[in-house]
RNA sequence: GGGGUCGUAGUUCAGCUGGUUAGAACGCCUGCCUGUCACGCAGGAGGUCGCGAGUUCGAGUCUCGUCGGCCCCGCCA
């Protein structure tokens, strides 16, 4: 034991510190934790001891124990120390009614100083504003907070929660590998070379999807698993290289019984964090409809602003922008604030500014007033569609209407953007309000113009809708997918589809990708056979659990929920990884760096 | 790959149009102090102004580059 440091010995906590009450008046504890704050009054000696329940003070009195107050004098912050002594009710005068424990204090007998502790890098306390390189490189004492570990406890029992809800559904869980197969759709793999098969790798899961499909096959028939994926892309506030999913896979039901199954979950997630949830099913919403109405796949329902189809309006405008708009098959949207004198002419500038981020060219807008339109643009438009535009678009003096008029791809963009930036700052968003929103139907595929081939929008083992089938191959953009994402306040935080149970159909859609019939038996072949093996009917989702954890824990970044994450390069600042290895680890891959 | 923003003591920041020895608060160290809870009082230590070039008589300050943190676009479902 190093000098000045007492051993454990026989001593055993009673009590976490937080949790003390004045019912424990007259009660001897034992408690142990970290100094959190000392007061050395040249007499008597107040410490504030913390763990992770919270804070308690602890007394120590020279007359009362003349060695627990020596010990208490060479204390400092962030020592972990262990305290015997005696639950006294405080004296009107000196109850803190700031603490939770402040109408008692500990009056010490005996203290242990277990261990020592180098001066903190910043204070533990929760009203912080320490720059988060910071806080990463020290994540043990950033931990220490009690924000901190108040996150990691709702995270914990949200999963805890999450296995008791699917337990007592029939769900059982599975470990799927984690060293597992490259797969060219999708995110780009972090790669594991295989030393015993030199110039192989494997690939670390984007999820798990093939497996559970194939636990479908196997009859396992409800399969989940909280699972760690991996993809290496590059982060943002709610991404990260590593992140969780609670996924989910279910055999002979059909998409309402999923939804039901899975709001009976989201349910008992916001009971865990003791957020009210709106009661019944919950609204479903198509892709399409979400597209014209809100500009995205993943609409924020808590306020208005929605997408107005000016297109019709300016079909034969005299206005050069807008016509030549049209004419390249493009259309033009709006988006009207009801209230618009709140908004400068230097705000709308700066909103022009925004759209562009999105590609957009220009924002055009009109200030509807009293006494007539103000606007730029409003020399350019004929009576008639000033007429129409009033129609159409319900406009009242006081109003401002915002065009954007492009390729439709940055018309949504810009103006999904733009509600969203305008709800926040005319202060439309109710924080307390927790919106949640099937969104269904989505295209089962995209075209990528660089690859000049289709790709699958949401993996190429979704369900085409079973009345689009029949045009699989002659208008595949048509083809609706049996796939559904949950979105809660803008944020996606679940989806799936149904999957394809029929290799013929299997063998279709990748087809319809470009994948032929050998690539598709090289790569996929063990789930062609699997499918031809007796696949169930089956289908599921995965819910994406740190930005579950981050909404209803009221954070707006994936980090602060995540014990050790990682910064935007993807290093870990703490441990310093990735980094540089041996050589002879290098030898043994067989591999060699040409930088 | 691109756009924006930040980088000064352990931490959070100030530092004017370039000008003598770069400041404050908290933290840290020493001493004093018997009811504090942002304890108080006195004293002290602590700086590669992210890094590198350049402009200048002179750079924390201006220019260029570079590295890093954060936000976003692309990317990612």
């Amino acid at each position: 034991m190093a000098e000045g440091l007492a051993a454990l010995g026989d001593w055993e906590r009673s009590d976490y510190a937080g949790d003390l009450r004045a019912e424990d008046a007259g009660r001897t504890v034992t408690v142990m934790g970290w100094v959190h704050g000392r007061r050395d009054h040249g007499g008597v000696i107040f410490i504030d001891l913390r763990d992770r329940t919270g804070l308690v003070q602890v007394v120590l009195d020279p007359e009362r124990s003349a060695a627990a107050h020596e010990a208490a004098s060479g204390v400092r912050l962030e020592y972990v120390i262990a305290v015997q002594g005696t639950i006294v009710p405080r004296s009107a005068a000196t109850v803190n009614p700031e603490m939770p424990t402040g109408t008692i204090e500990i009056v010490g007998s005996a203290l242990k100083v277990l261990n020592t502790a180098r001066p903190s890098p910043f204070p533990v306390d929760d009203a912080i504003d320490t720059a988060e390189s910071v806080r990463l490189r020290y994540r043990y004492i950033d931990l220490r907070r009690p924000r901190m570990f108040k996150n990691l406890w709702l995270r914990h029992r949200m999963a805890a929660r999450t296995r008791n809800y699917l337990n007592t559904n029939g769900f059982v869980e599975v470990e799927t590998p984690m060293l597992t197969r490259s797969t060219p759709e999708g995110a780009r793999d972090y790669l594991v070379p295989s030393r015993v098969n030199l110039g192989t790798f494997f690939a670390l899961p984007q999820s798990p999807q093939l497996f559970k499909q194939i636990l479908m096959v196997a009859g396992v028939d409800r399969y989940y698993q909280i699972a760690r994926c991996f993809r290496d892309e590059d982060l943002r506030a709610d991404r990260q290289p590593e992140f969780t999913q609670i996924d989910l896979e279910m055999s002979f039901l059909g998409r309402p019984a999923i939804f039901r199954l899975m709001e009976g979950l989201v349910e008992e997630l916001f009971a865990e964090a003791e957020i009210p949830m709106p009661a019944g099913p919950l609204p479903v919403l198509s892709y399409a409809e979400a597209m014209s109405r809100y500009g995205c796949d993943r609409p924020d329902t808590r306020f208005g602003l929605e997408l107005i189809d000016c297109a019709p309006v300016f079909a034969s405008s005299g206005f050069k922008v807008f016509a030549d708009t049209l004419a390249k098959k493009g259309t033009i949207k709006a988006v009207v604030v009801p209230d618009g004198s709140s908004l400068s002419r230097k705000d709308l500038d700066d909103l022009t500014e925004f759209v562009a981020i999105y590609g957009a060219k220009g924002l055009a807008w009109i200030r509807i007033g009293d006494d007539g339109w103000t606007s730029p643009i409003v020399k350019f438009l004929s009576d008639d569609e000033r007429q129409r535009l009033t129609t159409v678009a319900n406009l009242v003096p006081g109003n401002v209407i915002m065009f954007v008029a492009d390729k439709p791809r940055v018309v949504h963009d810009a103006l999904a953007a733009l509600r969203i930036r305008l709800a926040g700052k005319l202060g439309l968003i109710d924080p307390q309000q927790k919106n949640l929103v099937w969104v269904t139907d989505f295209p089962l595929f995209d075209y990528d113009e660089d690859a000049k081939r289709h790709v699958a929008i949401h993996h190429p083992f979704t369900a085409p809708v079973e009345e689009d089938l029949e045009r699989l191959e002659s208008a595949p953009m048509d083809i609706r997918a049996q796939a559904y994402d949950l979105v809660l306040n803008g944020t996606e935080i679940g989806g799936g589809s149904i999957r394809i149970h029929q290799s013929t159909v299997q063998e279709r859609v990748f087809a319809v990708l470009g994948i032929h019939a050998e690539e598709a038996q090289a790569k996929f072949g063990f789930l062609l056979e699997a499918l031809a093996s007796g696949a169930p009917p089956h289908g599921g989702l995965a819910f994406g659990f740190d930005r579950l954890v981050m909404l209803l824990a009221g954070e707006d970044s994936i980090r602060e929920v995540i014990a050790f994450p990682k910064t935007q390069k993807a290093v870990d600042l703490m441990t310093e990884a990735p980094s540089t290895v041996d050589g002879r680890q290098l030898r043994d891959l067989g591999i060699k760096l040409d930088r």
